[in-house]
DNA sequence: GAGAATTTTTTGCAATTCTGAAGATTTCTT
DNA sequence: AAGAAATCTTCAGAATTGCAAAAAATTCTC
């Protein structure tokens, strides 16, 4: 997955419910390879806590696991929650393709198949669900689809261009993002020589942040520009 | 277009985009059999603009038109609307696969294929947008099929294309939807470059929810767009 | 075709946000 | 510790954006 300039985008998280280690360990390495963070379960009863507890992005679940059918699977995932299922199996018979999809699942892969097109119609999933998800810098989290900070609980107003400020530092936290970085990001090309803007806007983050009880999310570099704590 | 006020719309639309007589005719019978309405074109052109005038509820879209290429019709579908297109071909190559999927397709079928996995399939990408019962939203509760929204239990009469826009931003309550995103999707044509006709529309429906007692629903997110609270 | 309802455009106003400058403060260097 | 450089704060005018009311255009209904 390609990444413009500006745009928040952490990895997504993948959850793999498969008995068969052989294909989950490929699997594993092909979804990492995309840029995927990739974890795995062995059972449908694992899998169903792990969905529930790390609340992944989407879940790739293969049909004839020991303990839970698939239909049973994908029917409680989707009471709780409405992650993309994805389902990988040997069967391809079209009975079994519509009763899954007709139990919440929201595509059906037979093996074999090639992991390219694994990974294109997991991005199809993605790219219906919410543009971007949530994205947490220590106890601030930034929601980009909802366009909205919140410090803890408590929602913390930001004017248009102080979010995407803030949206634009916290790309790579950790990482400073010098003066002309930012306002070529953030502004576009043209702005005076010698502004200050940048640094209003800072401060005004910082202000908005410290209302609602951050301290020390921005750093300074002197000489250079800016970073979030990573 | 869009039906007119009070007409019973429970049915789903599907645009048929292919070439072959013998396939969109035996596609329609399967599809209306399954209870939904049907229109068919025979080329890429008049299938596009079929889709803006139409305003179908998806697209199954056959690859090998004779007028454009099937990911050039899918981008160019993509730019204006979030329709979702099924494409269906003889082709079954990986690569071809994963271009469609990248190109904005949302599912893939190769011939031959079995009619009940189309329908399943078909379902799952509607179940996914639309709300096919009614959907609330705190205390609103809106009905798709006899196009009406209540507050409470007192109907809030809205006009239609209060009724399009209200029910587009509630496809993702909590989402900030731009104006641009909402222009291209409810009034699909092009609108002069600086009208506000977006905002008059929320600034209607929000007086008539207040009417009904109804606070707050509509939230305004300064230099990007609307967002319904979810 | 007249009148009503709806949609769109226009216009003016109010509120928010952006910006640049100037002075105060901090940090760095020697 | 002093001087220099960088950064922070403050603030008022400018620019942008959203809102409301009403007029104009379009569409629908009878």
């Amino acid at each position: 997955m390609t990444n413009k300039a500006g745009a928040v985008m952490d990895k997504k998280h993948i959850l793999i419910i498969e008995d068969d280690l052989d294909i989950s360990r490929l699997l594993r390495l092909e979804l990492e390879e995309a840029d995927f963070v990739v974890t795995h379960c062995d059972t449908g009863m694992r899998g169903l806590s792990a969905a529930r507890e790390e609340n992944p992005d989407l879940v790739v679940l293969d049909l004839g696991l020991p303990d839970l059918s698939g239909a049973e699977i994908a029917r409680r995932l989707r009471k709780t929650t409405e992650i993309p299922i994805i389902i990988l199996t040997a069967k391809d018979d079209v009975s079994t393709k519509v009763e899954m999809l007709n139990s919440g699942a929201d595509d059906y892969l037979a093996k074999p198949f090639h992991s390219d097109e694994l990974i294109a119609r997991i991005n199809v999933q993605l790219r219906r669900r919410s543009f971007g998800s949530t994205q947490s810098v220590g106890p601030m989290t930034i929601d980009p689809t909802r366009r909205q900070v919140f410090w803890d609980e408590s929602e913390v107003k930001l004017s248009p261009r102080e979010f995407e400020l803030l949206v634009y530092l916290c790309n790579q936290p950790g990482r400073v993002y010098s003066r002309e970085d930012i306002e070529k990001n953030v502004w576009g090309d043209e702005l005076p020589p010698s502004s200050n803007v940048v640094d209003v806007h800072i401060a005004n983050i910082r202000g908005k942040l410290r209302d609602a009880g951050g301290y020390g999310m921005i750093r300074t570099v002197r000489g250079i520009g800016y970073a979030v704590k990573g």
